[in-house]
DNA sequence: TGCAAAATAGCACGATCGTTCTTTTTTGAG
DNA sequence: CTCAAAAAAGAACGATCGTGCTATTTTGCA
């Protein structure tokens, strides 16, 4: 991997972190470059423009989550299995320390539904990818008979996605303590794991 | 009225709208001031300061929360009428043209999570006080026998506010035709109302 | 090791923003 | 209608930001 690369991952990496806290519209090339150990001009470089800035953390934080919380889910095997493990991996992230101020994209998703561009079409490429994602898992679910055959899978997915949402703002903004337990009851009520 | 206290109120309407697009913290004094018809110092005099504008914002649009979706509520008797009464207008509400960017309550609290101050505390209470109201629909609806006995009241208050969140990002990012749908028939799935 | 190319730093610019101060216009009670 | 008070306007400030240009340092291959 070329210097250039790793510098551009290194300044990404810690551009999400920030995006995470206060939001991809309010990222600064000057405190970017400050938090890296670079210049203004020398950080500038790197992307051109700060639209174009701003397309590269979305597309970095896109394949974190990938990384993160996709992968580990098709390691486990086809069925309610996979579908569970991507569901606990996507709401445990939100507890992780690697993004403190909370999911960026998800932040991102409210700063960009109203400002046409780049940022907002890759917002929505891989919100429909998610979703997209989601639902090929629940089918899968179904058609192993671990799902009850009469499930909406569309509806499911819109509520599961909600859980998601719901336990993020309680935790970013309520403080709560309690809202990974509440997804994840929500997630095995909705996909009859409990009674 | 006072002639400042009906300036005010027409700058904050403006404000609320400009909000639900840009977010609260891209509110310029000078685009506010060009759209309400006033100088950049004669605008800025009404508040002082921009925090205070933004909080003034914030504190208006939860007043406007409150007329449009929980006061109509109220007008209904209580029990599963009034929580299905709050529930479609809370959902309604999102595909209303008044805000054309969303509902400003919820982007404001993906926007100031991580920001303490003022704002981050008036969007806190006005957030559990939403969430209480909720609850207390939700029990008055359970004791009137409307509500299954054995309904976690915390876990469906969690997945109902689950809903409206989703409804809104498929709404204003994914454009979806029938989130609003999905909302209301995933009301319909929790609260028992529907097979 | 030498050296071209790549990467970064330094500097300056125009624009925009929040805020302050002073002046002008508007309001409404007597 | 008068006139003091309230409301709004105007101009200017320091700060910050994105960006372009040129110089300097660093890299990696010959």
């Amino acid at each position: 991997m070329s210097k250039k690369a790793l510098t551009r991952e290194a300044i990404l990496q810690q551009a999400v972190r920030s995006a995470s806290q206060i939001g991809i519209s309010r990222l600064t090339i000057g405190s970017l470059a400050e938090q890296s150990g670079l210049s203004k001009s020398g950080l500038f470089a790197h992307f051109g423009s700060k639209e174009a800035l701003q397309l590269a953390v979305v597309q970095a934080a896109q394949a974190q989550f990938v990384e993160e919380v996709v992968k580990p889910a098709f390691a486990q095997p086809r069925g309610m299995m996979r579908l569970r493990a991507l569901f606990h991996a996507w709401v445990l992230r939100l507890y992780a320390g690697n993004t403190p101020g909370g999911c960026p994209l998800l932040a991102a998703a409210y700063e960009f539904d109203d400002q046409p561009g780049a940022i907002r079409d890759a917002l929505v490429a891989g919100q429909r990818w998610q979703r997209d994602t989601l639902q090929r898992l629940l089918q899968d679910a179904q058609d192993a008979g671990e799902l009850a055959a009469d499930s909406n899978i569309p509806l499911l997915a819109f509520m599961l996605f909600g859980l998601i949402q719901s336990a993020h703002h309680d935790h970013q903004l309520l403080d709560s303590q309690d809202s990974a337990r509440l997804a994840l009851q929500g997630f095995a009520q909705l996909c009859g794991q409990a009674p």
